[in-house]
DNA sequence: AGGTGCGGGCAGA
DNA sequence: TCTGCCCGCACCT
C-alpha cells in the first residue's frame, strides 16, 4: 500500500524503530523521545564523522560466548557490549556464566565489512534517521532491558537492604535501644550485579516484540521477571539466573531485512565514489579470519577486514560505482553464511539489496551521485519486493555524471522540502528532480507494519 | 559506573 | 584531503 506523501501532514512521522537494520531511513518528529536520544536497540557508540551536523554512531556487535555454548535453557549468550570502552574491556574480560570460557565480542560487519552506522541529524520539526547496512550479528539485549535490570536489580538490592535494615535494626533494637551502626550488612550473594545474560534460542534471533512497547514509554521496561535471578556478566552459575530472558526460537536462517525492502528516504549520507574502498570491502565469498572465536578485541575486525581481496574475486567494483545496495552478489554472497558461528551467518536464504540510490557512509561531507542500479535478484521468501520498478526515475537519472556531488549538509535540503521547508538559500540538492522515493515499511521487518509512503518528483 | 556527545588527532588511502 | 577510528573529556543518569 502505497500513497503519495503529504507534505503539509506532519503527521507522518514514522514511528520510532528500536531495531532498525538494513539500508532504511526514516523521519521522527523532533519531539519523539527515541529519536531525540538516538535510541537503538543495538549497541551503538558514537563515532566522530567531524560534522556536528550530524550524529553517526556505529555498531559495536555483541557479546557471546566464545565457544558459543548453549545455555541451559536452550538459548545463547547474547550481551550487550558496554558502549564505554573501558567498560566494554572490562566486560570481555569476564567468562561466560554457563562455560566459564572466554567472553567474545562479535564485531559488526555489516556495512561493507565496516560495522553498520546509523546517523541522525535533527532538523526542526524533524529527526531524520538513517541505517546503513545490515546486522550481522545477533541481536543483543536492549537498551531498554539492560537499564530496567540494572534499575531493577539497584530497586531490588535497595528494597532488600532495606529490609534486611530493618530486620537487623529490630533484632538489634533488643539489644540495643540506641540503635547501631552495622558496617558488616553485606549485599546478599545472589544479587551480583545488574549484568545478567540476554537469551536467546539457539537456532535463531532473538524475537524482542516485547521491547518495542517499551518505548515511548516514561518507565521503558516493567520487568516481569524476578530480578533476584540477576547476576553479573561473570555469574559462575548460571543455573541461578533462572530468570534469564529467552527468546522464542525462529526458525534457523530467518531473520528480517526490513533495509531491504524498505526504502529508502533520502539518504542522509551519500558516499561518494569511492570512499568506501573496494579493498574495504570484505570479500563475502572469502576467508573471514575473524569470525567465530574471534580475539576478544573488537578491533580486530578493521584491520583483517580492509584488505581482502574484494577486487581479486570480484574486480573492479563495477563501473567504478558504489552502490552499497549492489555490492553484494545477488546469488552468492552474503556475509551471513558461516560455518563458524551460526548465527552470525545462518540468514538464509540470503536476500539482497535492491539497486537504489546511493547510500554510504560518508563523515565530513556529503555527496549526491547518481549510478546505476547493480542487478539485483529478491528473495522470494523474504519479501515481494518490486525492486526498482519504484525507482524509475532514478534509473532514469542514473546517468554518470547526471549529478555532480553536492557537498552537505544541503543533503537534507530535500527533506526539508517535503516538509515544508523553506531554505532560504537554494542549493544545489534542492533538486526538483530528486532521485529519491520515500517508500517504506511495505513489507517492514521487526514486527512493524509500517505504512508506504511514496514520494517522487512531483511531490518536490 | 556507564551512556552519550563532542572534538582533537592519527593513519591509511 | 577524505575517511574511519581512537581517545579523552565533559556532562548526565
Amino acid at each position: 500500500v502505497q500513497r503519495k506523501w503529504n507534505l503539509n501532514d506532519l503527521k507522518q512521522f514514522d514511528n520510532f524503530q528500536e531495531w532498525t537494520d538494513g539500508y532504511v531511513r526514516f523521519i521522527y518528529g523532533g519531539e519523539d523521545k527515541n529519536a531525540q536520544r538516538h535510541l537503538s536497540g543495538w549497541a551503538m557508540r558514537n563515532t566522530n564523522n567531524h560534522n556536528c551536523q550530524i550524529l553517526k554512531k556505529s555498531c559495536l556487535g555483541v557479546v557471546v560466548c566464545s565457544r558459543n555454548c548453549t545455555l541451559p535453557d536452550g538459548g545463547k549468550l547474547q550481551l550487550r557490549p558496554a558502549i564505554c570502552d573501558k567498560a566494554r574491556q572490562k566486560q570481555q574480560k569476564k567468562v561466560c556464566s554457563n562455560c566459564n570460557s572466554a567472553l567474545e565480542l562479535l564485531p559488526c560487519r555489516g556495512h561493507s565489512g565496516y560495522p553498520v552506522t546509523n546517523f541522525w541529524r535533527l532538523d526542526g520539526k524533524a529527526i531524520f534517521f538513517q541505517a546503513k547496512g545490515v546486522h550481522d550479528h545477533p541481536r543483543p539485549e536492549s537498551k531498554s532491558e539492560t537499564e530496567a535490570r540494572r534499575s531493577a536489580v539497584k530497586r531490588q538490592l535497595s528494597s532488600h537492604l532495606s529490609h534486611k535494615k530493618k530486620i537487623l535494626d529490630s533484632e538489634v533494637g533488643r539489644y540495643n535501644d540506641s540503635g547501631g551502626h552495622f558496617s558488616n550488612i553485606h549485599p546478599i550473594s545472589c544479587i551480583e550485579g545488574p549484568e545478567r545474560f540476554s537469551v536467546v534460542a539457539d537456532t535463531g534471533f532473538p524475537i524482542t516484540a516485547q521491547h518495542y512497547s517499551s518505548f515511548q514509554n516514561t518507565d521503558p521496561y516493567k520487568p516481569s521477571y524476578d530480578p533476584i535471578g540477576f547476576q553479573g556478566d561473570s555469574m559462575s552459575s548460571f543455573s541461578k539466573c533462572s530468570n534469564a530472558r529467552i527468546y522464542v526460537p525462529r526458525t534457523p536462517c530467518s531473520y528480517d531485512f526490513p533495509g531491504y525492502i524498505n526504502p529508502n528516504y533520502p539518504p542522509l549520507y551519500k558516499e561518494t565514489v569511492g570512499s568506501l574502498p573496494d579493498a574495504d570491502r570484505v570479500p563475502i565469498n572469502g576467508p573471514h579470519p575473524n569470525i567465530g572465536v574471534l580475539g576478544a578485541h573488537e578491533r580486530s575486525y578493521d584491520s583483517s577486514s580492509k584488505h581482502h581481496g574484494w577486487k581479486q574475486i570480484f574486480g573492479k567494483a563495477g563501473n567504478g560505482d558504489r552502490s552499497d545496495y549492489g555490492q553484494i552478489p545477488a546469488s552468492t554472497s552474503h556475509p551471513y553464511y558461516n560455518t563458524e558461528y551460526p548465527c552470525r551467518y545462518v540468514r538464509s536464504p540470503s536476500p539482497v539489496a535492491p539497486a537504489l540510490q546511493t547510500v554510504i557512509t560518508t563523515t565530513t561531507k556529503v555527496s549526491y551521485q547518481a549510478y546505476k542500479p547493480s542487478m539485483v535478484k529478491y528473495n522470494e521468501n523474504v519479501c515481494d519486493v518490486k525492486g526498482l520498478q519504484n525507482y524509475p526515475h532514478m534509473q532514469d537519472s542514473i546517468s554518470e555524471g547526471a549529478y555532480p556531488e553536492i557537498k552537505a549538509p544541503e543533503d537534507f535540503s530535500v527533506i526539508k522540502a517535503a516538509l515544508g521547508y523553506q531554505d532560504p538559500i537554494p542549493t544545489k540538492s534542492e533538486r526538483p528532480d530528486n532521485l529519491d522515493i520515500y517508500r517504506y515499511g511495505a513489507c517492514m521487518g521487526n514486527g512493524f507494519p509500517g505504512q508506504s509512503y511514496r514520494y517522487e518528483n512531483a511531490d518536490f
